[in-house]
DNA sequence: AAGGTTTTCCGAAACGTTTCGGAAGAATTT
DNA sequence: AAATTCTTCCGAAACGTTTCGGAAAACCTT
């Protein structure tokens, strides 16, 4: 035995076998050119031996990694997205079935995620990608479209400049029921309570609810659009605060998260503003901890974890070269609890 | 310029370049015997052709893959670890400023943790492994270490056959903490309510209570302990019906878990058991549910953040050889919130 | 028995990178 | 001016795999 031989590759198994390199390959790789008998033979000495092919002799000549990259949203580490895990698994779990691996490519503050991006495509380092976080515009989705790159997203973006697959939650839709069941409780002044970054989840949402007003055509409708800040804490409650102590207090709060309306919760009652007595308040997202806030938050549950296998599947669909676009929303369905009720000024 | 040759590749831009791909390897590479006006002209082309080097061909000739896997508890994907998310931000934190890639290894229901591991090992995919969940007896690291591979662990095993590089909480000095707490409350009937799978992080918990009450040498603390399933949540609140309704009911419980604590807080409040006038209760992991859940539940916070990220810190070590075995207890904290008080019976 | 077809195997090239061991030329020393 | 050292560059091999294009042998067909 050759001492330059690492362990466990295909020429020492070939050696062993007394065959060459390229039967043992074909053998494994399950070709019709090779005799059942030597196929057995082989397949039984690289059980034997636990014979793994190098990842990286395989990806050199076939050009795949065999991984799925998925940018992680990382600039927000202390603030993190309460999906994040269950997002991951339910991409594991779309990608196993077809024996992908997931990697995870993360931003440092030294630099753009584009710039991670475009160093995870090059280096070849993965087949395909996961981009979540859409912005209405988004420089990840105009690279990745004009590259070629296969790519699907969770969110899309406002403009249809490229053509993508993307999976979303349909907040407009959400955001019109929110809308209807509140309208039907009595609730006529309402309030929004959004964010300023230019995410697109945040203007379907919003639009959502406008074009619901607009539609009910009843002119006493009022509702007033607040932008928090996403990080200071102290300025988000600043903000419902004000909101809330002000001459005409709306009667309802939609939050464009939960944890915009778990915030909404908190200050209300240190306000002893009673909810839902006094105030209705509907969330989005349903994270753990909207079900232990009293007195139970009412909001959308998004199905996380089932559009990620879903995104997976596609990306896959994708990779393998299938040509169609598929664009899905996934309608999130209102979960029910203590936080909203008629209108006290009903 | 040849039509057979990769867009990007060394050889590419050695040609433009003229020079040889050795030279602007060596150029990219930063050693000495190249000329510094050669190596300005070779970053500059670089950078200006966007040249980002194929990982699979650096790969198979260092040996190394610039991966670091993390095995995935999916086994339970719809009952998610809580934590997951923080400490996959903790990992990539930790690793990024090395420039390490994170990817995670699945294991379908098909195969166990263990040959998953193998395969990845084997295949070469990583540099490095981290673990979690790690068990009383963890095969995992009874074939990491064996096969002398990188590792580093969240949690560590009950037996030291082996030595490795494991960061854990140690539940052990908190749950002696959370005694002394209710025991100065005046607490003297204890429950503590866990989980029957033989992870090490139970044992500790279970044990630093226990070595408390053997310490404080009163022989009026009564402590019964209970197996709470962990999927099961019919049978779960069932069990924690039974105890809360029996005729001595405990004055406090201490849970393995934030979540088997929730349990807790549930069933109590739903059988008119007031949360902390009649029972005190004490949680572990601090999740966000816990603040939100009324009247706040104490429990202690495990840092998981930032153990994650010396965790990463201490996986590159090993990795770069760095013989020391280090092992870190983090110390949670106590997070005092509503769900303690002073014994009834006092 | 000659020709043709099928089955089964293999040599060699290729993927893109790093590195070993030189080699040519310039700079320095003797 | 010759000998020595330094600087700067390069050819070739190697990593482990897959695959293209044959080639030998076995099996048919006529």
């Amino acid at each position: 035995m050759k001492a330059n031989e690492r362990n466990g590759s295909l020429k020492q198994l070939a050696r062993e076998l007394d065959l060459s390199v390229t039967t043992v390959s074909r053998a494994l790789g399950g070709h019709s050119d090779v005799a059942e008998t030597t196929r057995r033979r082989v397949l039984e000495a690289a059980d034997r031996v636990n014979y793994v092919p190098n990842s990286a002799g395989k990806m050199l000549v076939t050009g795949r990694s065999g991984f799925i990259g998925l940018l992680l949203p990382l600039r927000d580490a202390q603030f993190l997205d309460p999906f994040l895990g269950e997002f991951i698994m339910g991409l594991s779990e779309g990608l196993q079935a077809r024996g992908r691996d997931l990697f995870m490519a993360t931003a440092p503050a030294s630099q753009t995620e584009l710039a991670v991006l475009k160093h995870v495509v090059e280096s070849g380092r993965a087949d395909g990608m996961v981009l979540t976080r859409i912005a209405e515009d988004d420089e990840r989705v105009h690279y990745l479209s004009e590259r070629g790159f296969p790519f699907v997203t969770h969110g899309r973006t406002l403009s249809s400049e490229h053509e993508f697959n993307w999976i979303d939650t349909d907040g407009e839709q959400a955001f019109s029921d929110a809308f209807d069941l509140l309208y039907g409780l009595g609730h006529r002044k309402l309030a929004m309570l959004s964010i300023s970054e230019p995410m697109s989840f945040r203007y379907f949402r919003e639009h959502g609810l406008e074009q619901a007003i607009v539609n009910c055509g009843d002119s006493n409708v009022s509702l007033t659009t607040h932008h928090v800040p996403r990080f200071d804490k102290a300025k988000r409650a600043q903000t419902i605060t004000t909101l809330l102590a002000g001459e005409d207090r709306p009667t309802a709060v939609l939050a464009l998260t939960d944890e915009i309306a778990l915030s909404v919760l908190q200050q209300a009652s240190s306000m002893g503003i009673r909810v839902p007595e006094d105030l209705s308040v509907v969330g989005f997202d349903n994270i753990p901890a909207a079900a232990f806030a009293p007195p139970g938050l009412t909001t959308f549950d998004q199905h996380i974890q089932q559009s990620a296998e879903l995104l997976a599947a596609e990306l896959l669909d994708v990779m393998d070269g299938k040509e169609t676009i598929k664009n899905k929303l996934i309608q999130p369905t209102l979960i029910k609890r203590g936080s909203h009720a008629l209108s006290p000024s009903y």
